[in-house]
DNA sequence: ACCGCTATTCAGTGATACTATGTACTTGTA
DNA sequence: TACAAGTACATAGTATCACTGAATAGCGGT
């Protein structure tokens, strides 16, 4: 979601949608605004109200410095966790013994 | 922990020294427990104490069929996972409006 | 007797994922 | 004008999870 957001403000409706589209087809709204509050409640996001002509006005989400910088920090642990994982994998253990 | 498990009956301990050659150097004992604990209660594991001519007696893990499905399980979710991920990063995301 | 390494357990804290439900705005239609 | 359908957000509640810190205990060596 944070990934989602960094590419351009956006609201909890469609990052929803956004996430369907990517392959996540069972995540519900619920889900995705329990993480949305998150954010706010982290200082992770500026927020800014606009209303819509389909609908319930939409609360707009984007990056602010934390948020970036959160971000980067996610990625760096992604690399780093996911190297790992798929070396174990893909590796034969080292055993001791 | 079912990865390492599922290459040959292993014991707590030794499953953090293994966490930790791999490259999770923070990973402390307790974690590694609370984590067998659970294996246990959701029985993915068979169990069987030994002892140690180097301490207190070891108890040994081994992955059961519902263990190994459940390695199954993890992987090919992994796999969608992580490969979701990773399209995320690398890609421009699609934008309707 | 005690230190250091080996080895397990457990209580407690805080974060997280997810669901279910409720509310509300807009457009189209029967 | 009632109401269905799509859009949009909020929140209480449940279950799970990750992690820490502290306690306990067995063994070998000094």
């Amino acid at each position: 979601m944070l990934e989602i957001i960094s590419r351009g403000e956006t609201y909890g409706y469609e990052i929803t949608q956004q996430l369907r589209e990517l392959g996540f087809t069972d995540v519900v709204e619920g889900t995705v605004y329990t993480i949305t509050m998150r954010l706010e409640k982290n200082k992770l996001v500026d927020i800014e109200k606009k209303k819509s002509n389909v609908g319930p006005p939409r609360k707009f989400y984007k990056l602010n410095t934390a948020g970036q910088e959160r971000l980067e920090v996610f990625w760096e642990r992604w690399e780093f966790v996911s190297s790992k994982i798929n070396e174990l994998k893909s590796k034969e253990i080292q055993r001791r013994r």
